[in-house]
This record gives C-alpha cells, structure tokens and sequence, in this order.
DNA sequence: AGTGATGATTTGCA
DNA sequence: TGCAAATCATCACT
C-alpha cells in the first residue's frame, strides 16, 4: 500500500483522500512552515518557481526582482541570525509541546478495546491458532448436545471461524504495515523539515503517537466488526439448538417402552439415563427432557395415551412372556434357588397398576422360578388387564436402584415412595436399564 | 396455511 | 440440582 493513492478497498480511507484530477488542488496558501529545501518537488514550490512571481515572503512592490524560493531558503539558512533564532523557537515549541503532551498522553487502556480483545482471543480468533474457537465450538456443541448429527454443524462452524480469522488477521497485517509506512514517512517528512523549522525529536515522536493512536483506532473498528461476525456466527450455530429434529422411531420407541414399563415411577436416574441415552443415540439431558416432556404431558391427557400406554404394555408383556419362558427354561435345568430379596416379592400383582410392578415380578429377582413358569400365561393376561384398568398410576411398590423413588400421588402426580434399594436385581447391575423391561 | 406433535428452553419451587 | 409447568419453536401432516 503507497501513500497517496487511493486503495480500492471498502474501509474507510486511512488518510483524507487527495483531490482527483478533476478536482484541481487549491493553490496552497504560502505559510512560513514552507517545505524545506528538500521539498523542492512540491507543487507550491514549482509551481511558484515556473511562474517566477513573488515568492510568498517578498515585500509587496520590491524594486528588485524577487529570487527563487530555494534561493531565498538557502539564504534563510545561511543567515547569521538563523541559530540563535532557531534556538529560540525550539524553546518555545519545547514548552507548548510538553504541555500539549501533558493534556495528551494520560491514555489508559482502552476497555473497550481490552473486551474485545479478549473477547477475540476467547473465540479463538486472535491469538495463536489451535483449531479456531474450539473452546466455543466444544462449548457450543455441548450446549446443543453433541449428538452425531452436530458434528456438520460443528465443522461448518470452525470452518467460517477460521474464515474469519484468516479475514481478521489480513486486515490487521494490512494496517500494521500501513501504519509502518505512514509513519516512516511522516518520520522522514519531519526529519527534512526540522532543517528549516524546529521540530524536535519528542515532537516527531507525539506525532508517532498520535499516528499510532489513529491506527489503533482503526484497528478497534475491525475488531469490532471481526467481534460482531463472531457473534452472529455463534448466535446462528447455537439458535440451530432450537432447531428441533424429531428422535429416531426406534429412540422413541427405547424411551417410550421405558416410559411405560415404569409408569409407576417414570423417572429413570442417571444411570438409566445414561443407558437410554446411549442406546437412543441421544444425550443424557435429551432423555431427561424427553422424560420431562412425557411426564407432564402424559398427566395432563392420560386418555390420550392409554392406546400408545397399552401397545407398549402388550408389546413389553410379549417380550417378558418370552423372557419368562426362557427363565422356565433355566430353572428347569437349574435349581430354583433363587431368594426372595428385598421386598419386591411382597408387592401385591393385581394392585401393582402398572408394567413396572408386572415386569419386576416377572423378572427373576423376586419370584419363584417354577411358580412363574406354571403363571406365565395368566401373569401375561394380568398384565393386559391391569393395563386397561388403569391410567398406570399405582401406589407405589415399584423401583429399584436405577430409578428415583418417586410414585404417583392422589393429585395424580409422582410423588416420593419408600421403596427400599433393596429390591436390584441380583442379575443385573445397577446401571442396567433393562432391569425390568423387555430390551 | 392451519394444526397437532414434539423437542428445547425458561421459570419457579423445594 | 432436579423437577413441574408453561412456553417457545420447529416439524410433519393435512
């Protein structure tokens, strides 16, 4: 990037744009801080040395002619007065400019800037690269959940962050070196004038500052500009939360043979959660929604489930049927030897209300193999029966160590039961969903 | 476009 | 912190 002609960029001009030629410059004025001897190229200058009028100094009416300006500068310089003068000038230019510096230079971090910097550095956007924002992205896509299907979104993600930072630190690198350059060039336009007019070394330097000061301004735009893409990146990748996806048929179907084979006691703890999820290919807070979802909406419209409550009853019945009949099998080569733990084995079938409780007794834990083996028809026809009878809610036998202990009060909602933890199945470990269902 | 279903979020409570 | 309840926002179907 040259100085002094213009860039075809979008961003705001970095100097006041000179003239076009269709807009010949005004004739500059004639100052006393006239270029030096150095200067010779500016078009004051020429243009004052071609048409060989009166220079800006001349006294009006001169009898002799005037000389050249370079003429008169040299005789400027070479005048006996002129170090004693300078000297002087120095002086009081030493003084306004530690004053000026006094008002100026108090400049504290600029908080704005720091936020933003920081907020840049945060996003992964400044700094040194690792992965562009995986921090955000990761915070991000735990917040959406993390399931399989993000992992696009999560790459499109990191993809436009690296966009743009690659944008961001072009720019920033663009106007480092503008600001080298303008400076350089300022620094030596200062330097060839403090031949001809008292500029001292700290004056070049609060120019420096001030130039510096501009750029960083500058700067600031483009950071906060990088920021507010930043921002809409990430408010559009974590609004795509929102965007609702409806689970598989066969999540569904996991949570909903759970939810019905639990009615009793809907709550599954982290372990089951962990277990469905994993199974549903969903995320643990999904399946807690999931449940919450559920819970309230099968309270609110419990006829409107009964037909789904009953297909997923029938079909968990089957399955328990074959489970059974397996398990018959097993104890007819084995001994039935198994205890009666806990109080599972107390709780009363016809009153139990839901699959659960069916399930639980029919699962091995609590039961005597051959009695079951002789039931199996009859506790599958109980478990239909008392599955039209009821809405599910039951007064509260049911649970095991995966589940909260809660139950259904007469408000028709859960509430805590006393269900000691006792009743785990002995063959299956506490992390087990399907400790009583037909998965 | 209207509507119900459904996953996600927010709010308040214990 | 987990839950209920209300609500939002989107999907899927008509």
């Amino acid at each position: 990037m040259r100085f002094g002609t213009a860039t075809p960029t979008s961003r705001p001009p970095l100097i006041r744009p000179s003239p076009g030629p269709l807009r010949p410059a005004p004739r500059p004025l004639p100052t006393a801080e006239a270029p030096g001897p150095g200067h010779g190229q500016s078009p004051a200058v020429t243009r004052a040395g071609r048409r060989g009028g009166p220079g800006p100094g001349a006294a009006p009416g001169a009898a002799e002619p005037s000389p050249t300006l370079p003429a008169r500068k040299h005789a400027l310089n070479c005048h006996r007065m002129k170090p004693a003068l300078f000297s002087v000038l120095c002086e009081i230019k030493e003084k306004t400019g530690l004053s000026i510096r006094g008002a100026q230079e108090e400049d504290p971090p600029d908080p704005q800037l720091m936020r933003l910097d920081n907020m840049l550095l945060a996003e992964g956007v400044s700094g040194p690269e690792k992965g562009g924002g995986s921090a955000a992205a990761a915070a991000a896509a735990a917040a959406s959940g993390g399931s399989s299907d993000n992992s696009i979104e999560h790459s499109d993600y990191r993809a436009k962050l690296t966009q743009i930072r690659q944008i961001y630190h072009t720019e920033l690198e663009k106007y480092e070196q503008a600001c080298n350059e303008f400076t350089t060039h300022v620094m030596n336009l200062l330097r060839e004038q403090s031949r001809t007019r008292p500029i001292s070394p700290k004056e070049i330097e609060r120019m420096v500052g001030i130039i510096h000061r501009k750029f960083s301004s500058i700067q600031m735009q483009l950071k906060q500009s990088t920021c507010e893409a930043v921002m809409i990146l990430r408010s559009r990748f974590l609004d795509a939360r929102r965007k609702r996806r409806n689970f598989s048929k066969q999540a569904t179907e996991i949570l909903n043979e759970y939810f019905y084979s639990h009615l009793s006691n809907p709550y599954p703890s982290e372990e089951a959660k962990e277990e469905l999820a994993k199974k549903c290919s969903i995320t643990v807070s999904q399946v807690s929604n999931w449940f919450g979802n559920k819970r309230i909406r099968y309270k609110k419209n419990i006829g409107k489930f009964q037909e789904e409550a009953n297909l997923y009853a029938a079909k968990t019945a089957v399955t328990a049927a074959h489970a059974v009949a397996a398990a018959v099998q097993n104890n007819q080569t084995n001994s039935p030897t198994t205890p009666n733990s806990g109080s599972s084995g107390s709780f009363n079938l016809p009153n139990s209300g839901d699959m659960f409780m069916n399930m639980q007794s029919l699962n091995g834990d609590s039961y005597q193999g051959s009695q079951v083996g002789a039931n199996v028809q009859s506790q599958v026809d109980t478990l239909r029966h008392v599955i039209n009878q009821t809405g599910g809610y039951n007064d509260g036998l049911g649970g095991n160590s995966l589940y909260s202990p809660h139950n259904l009060n007469a408000n028709g909602g859960w509430q805590d039961a006393t269900t000691p933890s006792s009743v785990t199945s002995p063959t299956e470990g506490p992390g087990s969903v399907h400790s009583d269902t037909s998965n």
